[in-house]
RNA sequence: GGGUCGUUAGCUCAGUUUGGUAGAGCAGCUGACUCUUAAUCAGCGGGCCGCAGGUUCGAGUCCUGCACGACCCA
């Protein structure tokens, strides 16, 4: 279907979305001044897109929402946003509209607007198209708020389908790839991200209140630092090298430490070169915070301040729903040592499982491929395997292994141990942290024996970084740090059982 | 990497067991209706059945391969 008519000045047009300049000149009729010049054609569609934005909007429509919620009183307001319902009476029109947060009905009046405006709102607008309106608002008898239409602009043509009013997108696949189809039908998906925008807003709030500058270091880099995990390489034109894609922002926060700094933030992307799953996107958004003169015990503590704000502030309570789960992030948080929960589930001491034979042997027992692991992650995969899932309110797992940690400062009581901890909520790794080595001499020995372990073919052993260990030569004080992972925190505060609902645009592989 | 499932109209889904003219609801189009809200009523149009092969007189349906996605496992 398409149509080009004059109606006073304007010429309007529907579009149908596989138009082509051979269809649009066969139906065109002689007395439209259009004849299939691209050009003029390209102007015709142009006026769908009106420029002269009017009426502008004087509040947004959940801020309309929000302020008449008794008595509107006829107050005249001014709003623009997509329709996502018609509801045509005859003489008179009801129709939906609606933005990110909100959705407003509006009443199209015969009587108010003029036959002329009236026609024309019948014949051209449809759903899916932005308006913008201006009116007078009222309720109607079963007491919904409405604004009576006394002027209506179309500002900009939709000229595909919407998707079903009722039961939306549900194709995954067609919601990720099309993510504004998603927003515009699932008000739930809206929620999600509008929530998302709130949580992170909120964790600014209280990190500021807190003294901490939130800064911004390379993502860029010569060396991929700061976590092990393996890299996206990509290349630098003008300065004829490879670059790294951050893993974690680390080492450079820690050097601001060595500058002064001594609460610092960054919120910010990583990029790990794994695979993809329901808790892994290959980039996702990090936070990690500093502190100079704190210990992981002060970090444990502030955690479980800062937690247990934050869910009051998004949730209203302590108590949230997690698919079948149910969170308590009332504090305190159990801790619980590292060794200390192993040898309860598996009866071996630490002295057992820092031997790699015994630990290999272990491994292979319970049905663990370690032939081709390093001492450490089988260690690793063996606390992983008796620990999945387990955790489900708020837990910190302290106190591990020196040679799983190799920027963790050395456990006070304990040379084996590394003063850090995780934190696992619903089973899953939110955070890690720990007192920081600031040791340059024992730094570069934990570098190196991470260097014989990627010579053991473990390729997300870490890298040795000069730069770093010079910035510690300078002195970092005694510090404290932690990562948390923000998609993950996101998908536990909004119920969400996948990161890809929580990740705006989730990494797909292109369609072919 | 392995397994299971999915891909049919703009959208949500039937139809696959047992091969035989491609279905519904919503959306769209035409008309009626000045407080509707999944509006209602009457009528109409709409398909590369993911892609490529194969079996068959005949394939949306059976077989093989491929693509993309979801979930589970490693």
């Amino acid at each position: 279907m398409i149509r080009l008519e004059e109606n006073e000045k304007q010429i309007l047009c529907y579009i149908p979305s596989d138009f082509s300049r051979e269809f649009l000149e066969k139906k065109i009729g002689e007395e439209i001044v259009v004849k299939g010049n691209l050009k003029r054609i390209n102007n015709v569609l142009s006026i769908l897109y009106n420029p002269n934005v009017e009426p502008t909007p004087t509040k947004s429509i959940e801020e309309i929402v929000n302020s008449f919620d008794l008595d509107p009183k006829h107050e005249n307001v001014s709003i623009a946003g997509r329709i996502i319902t018609i509801r045509d009476q005859g003489k008179a029109v009801f129709a939906h509209i609606k933005d990110i947060e909100s959705r407003i009905q509006i009443y199209v009046k015969k009587d108010i607007v003029g036959d002329e405006n009236f026609n024309f709102f019948k014949e051209f607008i449809d759903v899916g198209d932005i308006i913008g309106v201006r009116g007078k608002l009222f309720r109607t008898k079963t007491g919904e708020l409405t604004i009576e239409v006394e002027y209506f602009e179309i500002l900009s043509k939709c000229l595909n389908e919407l998707p079903e009013k009722w039961h939306g997108i549900k194709d995954p696949e067609v919601r990720y790839r099309q993510r504004y189809l998603d927003l515009i039908s699932n008000p739930e998906t809206a929620e999600v991200f509008t929530k998302r925008t709130k949580i992170i807003n909120k964790i600014r709030e209280y990190f500021t209140s807190k003294g901490f500058y939130e800064v911004e270091t390379p993502i860029l880099n010569q060396i991929a630092s700061g976590a092990s995990a393996k890299p996206f390489i990509t290349y630098h034109n003008t300065l004829n090298e490879n670059l790294y894609l951050r893993i974690a922002p680390e080492l450079p926060l820690k050097k601001l430490i060595v500058g002064g700094f001594n609460k610092v933030y960054e919120i910010g992307k990583n990029f790990r070169n794994e695979g993809i799953d329901i808790h892994h996107n290959p980039e996702f958004t990090m936070m990690e915070f500093y502190v100079a003169y704190w210990d992981y015990n002060d970090l444990m503590k502030f955690t479980e301040d800062f937690l247990s704000w934050l869910v009051i502030q998004i949730n209203g309570n302590h108590k949230l729903k997690f698919g079948e789960l149910e969170i308590d992030f009332t504090p305190p948080y159990k801790k619980i040592k590292y060794f200390e929960y192993l040898y309860n589930v598996t009866g071996k001491t630490k002295e057992f499982f820092l031997n790699e034979d015994n630990a290999r042997k272990f491994a292979k027992e319970i049905g663990i491929k370690e032939e081709n692991l390093t001492h450490p992650k089988v260690i690793d995969k063996i606390f992983t395997y008796f620990s999945e899932k387990k955790f489900i309110n708020p837990t910190f797992v302290i106190d591990f292994p020196k040679i799983l940690s190799p920027l963790a400062k050395t456990h006070r009581n304990d040379p084996d141990l590394v003063e850090r901890f995780e934190l696992f909520i619903a089973g899953l790794e939110i955070s890690n942290a720990y007192t920081e080595l600031n040791d340059p001499i024992e730094q570069r020995k934990r570098f190196e024996e991470q260097l014989k372990q990627r010579e053991q073919g473990d390729e997300e052993a870490q890298m040795i970084d000069e730069d770093f260990i010079t910035a510690l030569e300078y002195g970092l004080p005694p510090t404290a740090g932690q990562g948390i992972g923000i998609d993950r925190l996101i998908m536990i505060l909004t119920n969400s059982t996948s990161i890809r609902e929580v990740i705006l645009f989730p990494t797909l592989k292109q369609k072919q």
